[in-house]
DNA sequence: TTTT
DNA sequence: TTTT
């Protein structure tokens, strides 16, 4: 079991690629404030990765912009590979399967709920990570 | 918001340490497996970083050893600090406000649940992660 | 483990009593669209009981009303009683320890976070249900 | 946005049907005990209603049993209909997703983790309530 | 490297 | 109506 529900904004518009064999990804961040304040009586955030893929990674690109409001549930996933100077870079990231646009869309009727039709698709053993375009 | 959680096998028995003013802090490293097989037909995991604050710190390290079932319920955070070679390093964790031992735990009755007494308590703002063990 | 995680809007102003000995409580319903349309090609609504305590439950009955869009983080729990034609009646209700008023509050600054700064005290088990107000 | 994770112990043996034009449904109560203790120093529990469907219904029904500790991930639904007295009756439960069978399972492996094929799959909307074999 |  |  392995299940995260983040609320939070973009920190910039999300970026729309396509791995080799055509299938669409999309990334963005979060940023998650903290339930408390620091020692200097500011509220941090963590700022988290998400990744999306098809159509819900389509509609991510099309609705959500930097600053978007938004709700997260998905996967806690840390991807490893070697880097070009040879070195294992080991990325954390949440894989989005549900996507709710809360506040500050570009276009859509806000608070519109997408859910990802392939979320549980036998699919999705098939993107090779090597594959991929980040 | 910012919610996790997970179910895994600890990788490694827990490390205890303590702050500079003596609070408990725990780690260990959950292996969560993938909800799907790779291009080899193999289940791959996710091996994701634990962190526990206080008496739940000391419960964890007194009955959790490699290889203990854990459902584990907290916050995901990105910490970042500089390290000895002056570049700015990021670590992912989840913080665990909620430890649950399912099975393989040392001399504890199994299944027995362990709620952190201090999850929303004023005094998490005081730690100053300069002073972190780790 | 009892993790519940909702977003959704109220379905009408929430209410706010007092137990006997003077801890506040609010309650309110929450409409959570379902994930899917049903067979008329309508998408329907799950209408869930949340019940807030204390601090927590003042701010929800200040902040939020009618229509306000919310996302509402707890534990599910059934409660049962004897009404008063001496037949017992089981009650369902989310306990929420984590409420965040999304949009469409009530003279708030908008999405503001609010944590329940009781959620893990041990008074919460001196509430005595045959007390309660509702 | 309606997320439910739960670990419990079946109350009872699950009760496996099939709708009319032949769906699998597995019906089991989960008691979930609470994370304090009551009045009289005791631990009281929640009793939770899981509904499964298809195939992981029948993997329910074939694997777990009363005792068993399982960790059911879904969401919270109230179904209301008419009894047979004319009167509505609303029923709280969990819609299960994803079912991990942790210990006290009959014949199989423990722990072994179980995804519905189907969680987001458009065939879900064809399940007309009042067809319900309960 | 970050959002309001 | 409930489990360990």
């Amino acid at each position: 079991m392995n299940r995260v529900v983040l609320i939070g904004r973009l920190t910039r518009d999300p970026e729309l690629r396509y791995t080799p064999n055509g299938t669409a990804v999309a990334t963005f961040t979060l940023a998650v404030d903290r339930p408390f304040v620091n020692q200097q009586g500011e509220r941090e955030a963590d700022f988290i990765n998400i990744v999306t893929w098809r159509k819900l990674a389509e509609n991510c690109a099309e609705y959500l912009k930097k600053g978007s409001l938004t709700a997260v549930e998905g996967r806690l996933q840390i991807r490893n590979y070697e880097n070009n100077e040879g070195r294992r870079v080991y990325v954390t990231e949440v894989v989005a399967e549900n996507v709710r646009f809360l506040s500050g869309t570009k276009g859509r009727p806000e608070e519109e709920s997408v859910e990802d039709p392939f979320v549980a698709d036998s699919e999705e053993v098939d993107i090779d990570e090597d594959e991929l375009p980040f």
